[in-house]
RNA sequence: CGGGGUGUAGCGCAGUUGGCUAGCGCGCAGCGUUUGGGACGCUGAGGUCGGAAGUUCAAAUCUUCUCACCCCGACCA
């Protein structure tokens, strides 16, 4: 391809729109646009990263098994309904409705699609198991769609749905995609961590994500240095520091005047937050609900959300508190007259005589102990685990990096499989459910995230096996025949050998050129003179490198193709 | 949905105590001189000042309504 005839333009200043990097860098490379919020159109550059990561998953995919489909868009509301999931995935959903009144959605995924497509196929143990998946769109109306590419409301994912006869079955399924998946990353050149995660709204049983490290990554991974075992915050077991049993003290009184914070309690009273009990409250789907746990930990909200059994669940407000007769500040389980349900964290159940608020004002009271001066409804651990803690598997030490979900693979089990009707005869002629799984990669998300981790302060540092083109051929004074010639004979050359080449062939001035193919970021620069054609020479630079060297134009191939292994 | 912010040329911005023909930089077109890390001169094209209604002799500027986009929070690939 030709500079010159690329369509999409460079830009050198930042948009205003765009404070995430990897937005930034697509923008300025002219790679996407933005139609409106959520929704990009690639261009040609930006459409040839995406395609070759899809050509990698592809490969992957049917290597491990996989069967390529292609499914509708466009589905009825019903099977929506029928699978239990319609309200799960509320306004998330587009809904829209055809010109006979029929109620349609736009498909956000597609187990319910696949499922129904496989019952109508699959009828013995004999026609399983089955891998199928696509590449195809998705939309969903994304609350916030945000950083460019890194969350959208349409956008291309790779999805494959495993068929089972069994937990065994879905097993092998389940540990071919995790192989493949790990595989397909390390091809991008994109190495991803795997980690343990939360099901979320799909549901389903084990549930791992693929995350790329980055800064600005959403999600919070916590590792450990030593076993390596890693998982999202929401998910990663908290191990608590042990507090020391003390002997029971009985209940005091103290007054706290304006004091509603831990901080402020525990510095007042001269205890540590270890020994103080923190109350948040909650509405969990409509209802008041009272958490109770350690002052020196937080609630982790995805692990109470699976405590209650609810789908929606936020902070009560100051209106919800005091239509409940509670005082805000000092919040307690303890002499409590509303009732309430009332979840703790394992974290108060042992441990010393604690400070918790008087639910009333002012007031907080001393030597407070579980049951014999508070109960609970449910106890279970509902603490966000932190770096610093210890690891639940081998007790090393948990750090903390931020990462960005480019993969989820789930055991789904046969919740959906019965809800639809996807069942099979096994060879004892009794009918069962098709135990399924299902497996996800946001290719969109990918690209946004390879730029997050490989970039500088000039612009994009594509790995070779996604980056558009391979080689970046740099034509300085494009005016001179002598360039002329040379270059044009160079993109030939290379294009002959199945290389793919970007040649700029512009009468631009060197500083633009340079500049421009730092921001696109091949990874191979070739710069073409009349200074370096004087020894028959081109100037050759990595991307990844500072410094250039001369190489002599004869046996150029040769040397890149080694390069490319390299 | 709650909170914060922004809409003026393709992009980045100024102009907002109401007042002349709405400016600047980049980019774009033409000509010339240049050019190894975003050159320079001259000439030129390009604007529903997000939209609607209102106030006024006069609105980018004031009022009301409205739309869009971005950022921070609850959700996900």
């Amino acid at each position: 391809m030709r500079v010159s005839r690329l369509f999409g333009k460079t830009l050198r200043e930042v948009p205003s729109d765009a404070d995430t990097i990897s937005h930034q860098y697509l923008i300025r490379a002219g790679m996407i646009n933005q139609l409106t919020s959520g929704v990009y159109s690639l261009l040609p550059l930006g459409l040839r990263v995406l395609v070759k990561i899809e050509d990698i998953i592809r490969d992957e995919m049917n290597k491990a098994g996989g069967q390529e489909v292609l499914m509708p868009v466009l589905h009825p509301r019903e099977i929506w309904q029928k699978s239990g999931r319609e309200a799960g995935f509320g306004e998330t959903l587009f809904h829209l409705k055809d010109r006979r009144g029929h109620d349609l959605v736009l498909g956000p995924t597609h187990e319910e699609i696949i499922t129904d497509l496989v019952s109508r196929y699959v009828q013995s143990y004999r026609d399983l198991p089955q891998l199928l998946y696509q590449i195809q769109v998705k939309l969903r109306d994304e609350p916030r769609p945000r950083g460019g590419l890194l969350r959208v409301r349409e956008f291309i994912m790779k999805d494959l749905y495993s068929f089972d006869v069994d937990d065994q079955g879905l097993d092998i399924s389940y540990k071919k995609m995790k192989q493949a998946y790990i595989n397909l990353y390390s091809r991008c050149g994109l190495p991803a961590l795997l980690v343990d995660a939360d099901s979320g709204a799909i549901g389903g049983k084990d549930s791992q994500e693929f995350m790329l490290v980055a800064n600005s990554g959403e999600d919070e991974i916590i590792v450990c240095d030593k076993c390596q075992h890693a998982a999202n915050v929401e998910k990663m077991v908290s191990v608590k520091k042990i507090i020391a049993p003390e002997d029971g003290l009985p209940m005091e009184e103290v007054a706290t005047p304006g004091l509603t914070s831990i901080e402020q309690i525990s510095k007042f009273l001269k205890v540590a937050p270890d020994h103080t009990l923190k109350a948040v409250l909650y509405v969990a789907d409509g209802n008041l609900v009272m958490t109770v746990i350690r002052g020196d930990l937080e609630i982790n909200e995805i692990k109470l959300k699976k405590a209650l059994h609810c789908t929606e669940l936020g902070l009560a407000g100051e209106n919800d508190l005091s239509a409940a007769g509670i005082v805000a500040g000092f919040v307690s389980p303890v002499r409590l007259k509303t009732k309430l349900k009332i979840v703790a964290d394992d974290s108060v159940c042992v441990g010393p005589n604690f400070v918790a608020g008087g639910n009333k004002k002012d007031t907080h009271i001393k030597n407070v102990r579980f049951q014999r001066d508070f109960t609970v409804d449910v106890i279970q651990d509902i603490a966000k685990a932190r770096a610093g803690d210890a690891c639940p598997e081998c007790g090393g030490l948990l750090s903390s990096v931020r990462g960005i979900e480019v993969g989820h693979i789930f055991k789904l089990g046969t919740a959906l499989s019965e809800k639809l009707g996807a069942r099979f005869l096994d060879e004892t002629g009794v009918s069962k459910p098709i135990v399924m799984g299902c497996y996800g990669i946001g290719v969109g998300r990918m690209l946004a995230a390879a730029i997050e981790q490989n970039h500088d302060d000039k612009g994009i540092i594509w790995p070779l096996p996604i980056a558009p083109y391979q080689v970046h051929i740099c034509g300085l004074y494009m005016d001179n025949p002598k360039v002329i010639e040379a270059t044009e004979k160079l993109y030939q050359d290379l294009q002959d050998q199945g290389i793919e080449v970007l040649f700029d062939d512009r009468l631009e001035s060197p500083g633009v050129k340079f500049n421009d193919a730092d921001l696109f970021g091949i990874p191979f620069r070739l710069t073409v003179s009349p200074r370096t054609l004087e020894g028959n020479n081109v100037e050759y630079k990595r991307r990844t490198e500072k410094k250039a060297q001369i190489i002599p134009l004869a046996g150029l191939v040769d040397y890149l193709k080694t390069q490319f292994n390299a």
